[in-house]
RNA sequence: CGGGGUGUAGCUCAGCUUGGCAGAGCGCACGGUUUGGGGCCGUGAGGCCGGCGGUUCAAAUCCGCCCACCCCGACCA
């Protein structure tokens, strides 16, 4: 296929790790010279690591399509207009690159597609007899993410594959939405990454439901709650868990003097009850609205749970200021009297029975404050946040908690979109109805780092075959005819059959091309000296292998094929 | 945006406390030696010490402002 002499290859490798590289992945591929940072979050993909995408971006064109999607193109560029018609230009707004044509018509960097994709929908669809329809595409993003970080894993321009599907209804989307979820678990088996696929919040995409293809890593930035038990699969964000048995009291409202005990410990503590049996209140701001949230002592409010129970876009704690500019007592603070449209609470609430609740004055708590005796809540919700240690809300089992990176995310987006962009199809009735959207993305280049964060060892990285810059990894050793004519022999033989081949014609040392073989990471390491020469030998190293294992030059090409092609199998 | 940190050679970092000629290792170029896991010796190139302003006889060093990048939080593939 291809020879690559390192000599002319564009990119070095690097000794030392530079000092921003926190990451095993992030500084391996800046060690081997794979990326070069631009800007915060911006990087280049020097040629071998752009081989690499591009068999990513393979495997993941094959898997659309075997699950019947149609590859397409769309537009980075579009205008602000078609993010207003959704409704998402303010929901998206900060993340949004904006910029201006000579016109001065305000235009945006996609950061995804769903608008442009709808407003396809509607140009192009118009009968059931159309769907259902499925196409991806492979395009550059843009998102002024408030903080790249993790190298390649939070990036500011970055390749996402995006599809989307289109059906007449719930029941045929469900078919959709499992051929997509196969082909994902195909692409991630395909690349090396253990995944585990698990529930999430669809966030700003919007949606009903969604799921999330976890690479669990201590690097990660998401906490996934995991049952080792049933299986049962979360993003902390919207994991759900079994509230442990009430420890509450039923009797009437008594004030108790609690001077100077502000926090829930200190209140356990000073009146020796378990957590459990107090309320903890919390405040925040959604949508512009102080929100008076209650959830039992033990537990902590999920912020995210909490703006989806209210529906609201926007959430944050509120501050000591705006606690007092409401009434509200912080560290005493009782729901009794405070308006229910403000008040939020969680079922471990509702079955409490009597709790230590504040009394809405400095030093003074209540005790056996009941819900619904004494106090409601506009709204009662799961508004709990899970961690490690509580209830399966499946089975029970104690559940862990695990860092992960998002791989991939998949949506049942509904009508979201289709609604308001007034896509729609004529079904066989002559009905106008709404088509059932699904979309499903992927992070290229983080994929790439996540395969790199799981196959690397100490000496660098540990390429999957599948997408592998290189398929072998030539080491000549020593000057002379004989060499330079077993090298050729060789390289040549593999390249012929469809290999791609890298070789280190540099004037280096030996240790030199081992080690930079090592932190390259081809499947297979062929070296080829004037010392084996002698007895007609080279050494085949698979890269996963401790020890070479020395082969006759005269079948080093054939072993050499088998060898890549067992590594295939890994 | 809030909190923390770092900016000195391509990379890793000293020097800053206590102001006084810009440094080391690796890398790079050249020569020699060596030649199967980043070897050794020598010579050399390479710097607006992130930027702007201030203090001072004198600023990498002290002061102020700004910028960039990294880490922790709010956000996502």
């Amino acid at each position: 296929m291809s020879i690559v002499r390192m000599s002319a290859m564009f990119g070095r490798t690097l000794r030392e790790a530079p000092a921003d590289a926190d990451s095993a992945n992030h500084q391996l591929l800046l060690r081997s010279g794979l990326i070069v940072q631009l800007a915060a979050g911006v990087y280049s993909f020097l040629p071998p690591a752009w081989r690499t995408l591009r068999k990513i971006e393979q495997i993941i064109r094959d898997e659309m399509e075997n699950a019947g999607s149609q590859e397409l193109r769309m537009p980075a560029i579009q205008p602000r207009e078609l993010w207003e018609e959704s409704g998402r230009a303010d929901s998206y707004g900060p993340v949004l690159f904006n910029l201006k044509d000579r016109r001065d018509r305000t235009m945006v960097l996609a950061p995804t597609h769903e608008e442009s994709v709808t407003d396809l929908f509607r140009k192009v669809v118009q009968s059931y007899r159309d769907l259902p329809q499925s196409v991806f595409q492979m395009q550059t993003k843009f998102r002024d993410e408030p903080r790249p970080r993790g190298g390649l894993v939070r990036v500011r321009e970055f390749i996402m594959k995006d599809a989307y599907t289109f059906d007449v209804d719930d029941d045929a989307f469900q078919l959709s939405y499992l051929a997509m979820r196969q082909a994902y678990h195909n692409i991630f088996d395909r690349c090396g990454v253990p995944v585990v696929a698990v529930q999430a919040d669809s966030g700003a995409i919007g949606g009903k439901q969604s799921e999330e293809f976890i690479f669990l890593t201590e690097i990660g930035e998401d906490n996934i709650i995991l049952c080792q038990s049933c299986g049962y699969a979360a993003n902390q964000e919207r994991a759900e868990f079994a509230r442990s048995d009430a420890a509450g009291s039923d009797g009437e409202l008594e004030e108790v003097a609690t001077p100077g005990v502000a926090t829930i410990d200190d209140l356990a503590a000073f009146l020796d009850v378990p957590a459990s049996a107090t309320a903890k209140a919390a405040f925040f701001l959604v949508d512009g609205d102080p929100i008076f949230a209650v959830i039992r002592g033990d537990l902590e409010v999920n912020e995210l749970k909490l703006l989806t129970a209210l529906d609201g876009l926007e959430i944050r704690p509120l501050l000591p200021e705006e606690v007092e500019a409401a009434g509200w007592v912080a560290g005493y603070a009782s729901p009794i009297g405070v308006d229910p449209t403000r008040v939020v609470v969680d079922p471990s609430i509702v079955d409490g029975g009597g709790l230590v609740a504040g009394g809405n004055k400095v030093d003074v708590h209540l005790r056996h404050v009941t819900y619904g005796r004494d106090y409601t809540a506009g709204v009662i919700a799961d508004i709990g946040l899970a961690e490690a240690g509580h209830g399966c809300p499946q089975c029970d089992s104690a559940l862990e908690m695990q860092r992960g990176i998002e791989l991939g995310h998949i949506f049942k987006l509904g009508t979201r979109y289709a609604d308001p962009m007034d896509a729609t199809f004529l079904d066989a009735d002559g009905e106008r109805r709404t088509p059932i959207m699904g979309c499903y993305g992927i992070g290229v280049e983080r994929l790439m780092a996540a395969v790199v964060q799981a196959n690397h060892d100490e000496f660098g990285i540990v390429w999957p075959h599948a997408v592998a810059p290189f398929d072998v990894h030539i080491v000549p050793l020593g000057a002379g005819d004989e060499v330079a004519q077993a090298v050729q022999q060789v390289t040549d033989a593999l390249a012929d059959a469809g290999l791609h081949v890298l070789c280190d014609d540099r004037d280096e040392r030996a240790g030199v091309k081992f080690n930079d073989a090592d932190l390259l990471g081809a499947p297979l390491r062929i070296t080829i000296g004037a010392r084996g020469l002698k007895d007609g030998l080279v050494e085949l190293k698979p890269r996963r292998a401790s020890e070479p294992s020395p082969t006759p030059l005269a079948d080093a090409a054939e072993a050499a094929l088998a060898a890549v092609h067992a590594s295939a199998e890994v």
